[in-house]
DNA sequence: GCTGAACCTGACCATTCGGTCAATCCACAC
DNA sequence: GTGTGGATTGACCGAATGGTCAGGTTCAGC
């Protein structure tokens, strides 16, 4: 079995280190990366300070491996289009795999988001890289789109941050959502609510118009 | 050269505290509440740590100072509309002075972003209180709207939610606007422009007739 | 049952944290 | 001058920080 240099995969490491990245992707959403101390996080992992360092290594190694965990989930739902694909559909699915990876990683959104309130030091490269291709391929999808009357020619590119700011709430402040809806936490009904909303508010916002 | 029992030398304490209010509302808004140090706040003020604390009192007491400061340009901003009000004009009013928020004080947005993002610990008693009677109040008068077919029967608190969260969104997300529209800051004529695209797509979105 | 690698962790380290305090500075009224 | 009261700040405190390490335990493979 033992063939390379990596320590071999063991039950108990994925464990703890599944445990531990749960933990500090809870400590880190909620603080930021300064503000996450290892004892919190080794706390809401119920382990030891030196066996949280023992996995993760550093700090900063730890906050890494959870951005990559995230933007690996933000990756795979990016998916391509093209300009003959249906416009309702194409948006609508945006719209809704957007808002459940808000719902599946709540805490991955938050993280994210201290992230890029901090300045996005560690994500810097990946937004002018990446991710401002995708959203730029987008971007001509949808001015094609505008052009064969098949929508309203808005700015493609405030409209891909519509999408994004207007699912993110839900994960970022949700402390606000719950508050003022005196709610102790959103059901499933609840993001359908919300999700249908969204669709149809922006869908006819954009005055997208059906091929069929 | 009133020469009452303040002197003149309130100038210096007046100087002093807006300087260390800006300087902390800078550092509290990037890292949050833990991961702000008194050090940092002292530094990007040009002070030393012990003249930002002889002002300040204490961490705490310059958070919540900044805090209140926010929230009361807050409910400066939340003015009292009724049901014999134009739709149109108040919800394109209401995205208008949002967005006006986020351009004039993105760090007191930011800052209020980190502070939900941790749970909104200072800030529980205020969502909800006045703000969660604010926002129920706006939705009965976007229900009776709805009633009398002024606009679409949508739910009227993800309506407020969704305006929130798409102006907050360009001062939170500062960092990935900037990063994927490949600017340096976003200028008077961007703002013009997102704010003249979410009053369009929300408006029609919602599907706001004019009474005129 | 032996062995070695992986796992575990209390003790420890240098630094930074929020905060205190006494000494000093300084402008101005007397 | 001299007193006065706020403004200033370096020195300091106990606690917490990220990280190291030595010495221990556990356990699978032989």
């Amino acid at each position: 079995m033992t063939t390379t240099t990596t320590p071999d995969v063991t039950r108990v490491r994925l464990r703890n280190q599944r445990v531990i990245l749960e933990a500090a992707e809870w400590v880190f959403a909620r603080h930021g990366y300064r503000g996450a101390s290892i004892q919190a996080i080794a706390e809401a992992a119920g382990l030891p300070k030196s066996n949280v360092l023992y996995y993760a290594g550093s700090k900063r190694e730890l906050y890494v491996a959870l951005l990559e965990r995230m933007m690996s989930r933000w990756n795979a739902m990016l998916d391509d289009i093209s300009v003959d694909d249906e416009p309702a559909e194409v948006i609508e699915g945006f719209i809704r795999s957007k808002m459940a990876l808000t719902r599946s990683h709540p805490q991955g959104s938050r993280l994210f988001a201290a992230e890029i309130l901090q300045g996005a030091p560690f994500l810097q490269e990946y937004l002018r890289g990446e991710l401002r291709d995708w959203v730029e391929s987008r971007a001509r999808v949808f001015e094609q789109w505008a052009q064969r009357g098949l929508m309203d020619a808005v700015d493609p590119v405030w409209l891909i941050f519509l999408v994004w700011s207007a699912t993110q709430h839900y994960a970022d402040f949700e402390a606000q959502v719950l508050g003022i809806t005196d709610r102790s936490s959103l059901a499933d009904d609840d993001y359908r609510s919300i999700t249908d909303f969204l669709c149809r508010v922006i869908l006819k916002g954009c005055g997208v118009v059906s091929r069929r």
